[in-house]
DNA sequence: TAGATTGTTAATCGATTAACAATC
DNA sequence: TAGATTGTTAATCGATTAACAATC
């Protein structure tokens, strides 16, 4: 009865993407069922919101028990994964770079980083985290070859712009952006971008703000947890 | 005639970090005044909107000359900086860690990492990127002494969780996390959560989507700015 | 002056939450 | 059954955008 294929904000998809990861706990403790209210800590929001969002992926819950861990956490992955892993690539191999590489690498069933590249020719030709490093010139063939659909932007913010051309010339899809400029494109491609700087400003800025939207939003649902369960 | 003191948001704050940062470089490059229009642009937002954020810190704009950017580059600052610099801690110096140590190092005018702990025996006592490791039991007299405002929690996921309540306890006004872990608290602390996995497995999932929610805004504020300048 | 931009209010939009019948 | 939770609609809330008089 879901709604089904109707177009889902990146707000949901941000908090499927949480709410799967903290089901793949749960199956990991043995636990079998889950519920909206159960998940909603997780991310700090309302039981509602929750069956919400889950309304969207199939809404397989049951009246008085829950959901399905196994069974929701297979639909989260058929909503959010696509058949065949997704290769991705990682642009600049600096300090961030590799450690991102790091990050990233281990038992990712979804996506993979399949090829790094750096206009250092030191670098170039060499295995850096078992991953080849290509000159930035070889961007486009071997984006093409591989079918890299995502990039992984770790440059220096004055190669960001630059950088950000490149990819979508070579018909990468989408680029996950750390270097601390904010781009955009007239193309369709999606790019985020982690602002880390801003967010360590923002941090900074509410360390001395002892009230802040969000948190009394926090409270007050907290709050209601605690009175209710 | 602007108002003051109104609490701000979250996402004005944001984008007070994020204009600031450009209105440095636009100093660089010897500009003296901004539109609204221009700033809207590096924020993929409307002029309203960046007219509105700007309301708060002054409104100090001209009709037809647009802001002063030496002057507004110093509102800023003196809204979301403090008058002396702010102490952060960085708990966990591994591959990630250590990144962004170097990422947030150099030329910082409004906070400075003054320390690095980890519980590893080999890290403790070294001085790593220029700051002093100390072991994590040296978190809440070292917090003291320096007064800590601010942590940067570079630790793995299963740690995430006893590592904010030790930084709780130890005093710390706010967190920058970048463990896979959602976390939430009753105190008054901000934490700020960077999900790189999540915002990756969002990258991915919109990658292969040709429209999405704010792509379709960016979209219509683009050809807004190309028709009328 | 004419044209463009600002500050600010009102209108709109989208996301979140409340509410509740259905159901386990 | 009684109590609790779900799916879903309606109400609310907050953030964004449109509109426009004032002004350079």
């Amino acid at each position: 009865m879901a709604a089904l294929k109707q177009k889902i904000s990146e707000k949901t998809v941000e908090r499927l993407s949480v709410y799967r990861r903290h089901l793949k706990e749960l199956q990991k403790k043995g636990k079998t069922r889950v519920y909206s209210h159960e998940l909603a800590q997780i991310v700090a929001g309302t039981p509602a919101q929750v069956r919400r969002d889950l309304m969207q992926v199939g809404g397989n819950g049951c009246s008085s028990k829950g959901y399905e861990i196994n069974l929701l956490s297979d639909e989260i992955s058929e909503l959010l994964d696509y058949p065949e892993k997704q290769n991705v690539a990682l642009i600049g191999v600096g300090n961030l770079g590799r450690a991102l590489l790091g990050f990233f690498s281990g038992s990712r069933e979804n996506f993979d980083i399949v090829a790094t590249f750096d206009n250092d020719p030191d670098k170039c030709g060499r295995i850096i985290c078992g991953r080849r490093c290509y000159n930035a010139d070889q961007l486009k063939k071997i984006v093409g070859e591989k079918k890299i659909s995502t990039a992984i932007l770790a440059v220096p913010a004055e190669a960001a712009e630059n950088a950000v051309k490149d990819l979508i010339d070579a018909g990468v899809k989408a680029i996950l952006n750390f270097a601390p400029k904010h781009i955009t494109t007239n193309s369709n491609v999606f790019i985020q971008t982690i602002d880390m700087t801003m967010a360590l400003e923002k941090a900074i800025y509410f360390s001395h703000k002892n009230t802040y939207a969000k948190e009394s939003q926090h409270e007050r649902n907290r709050k209601n947890y605690q009175s209710t369960f």
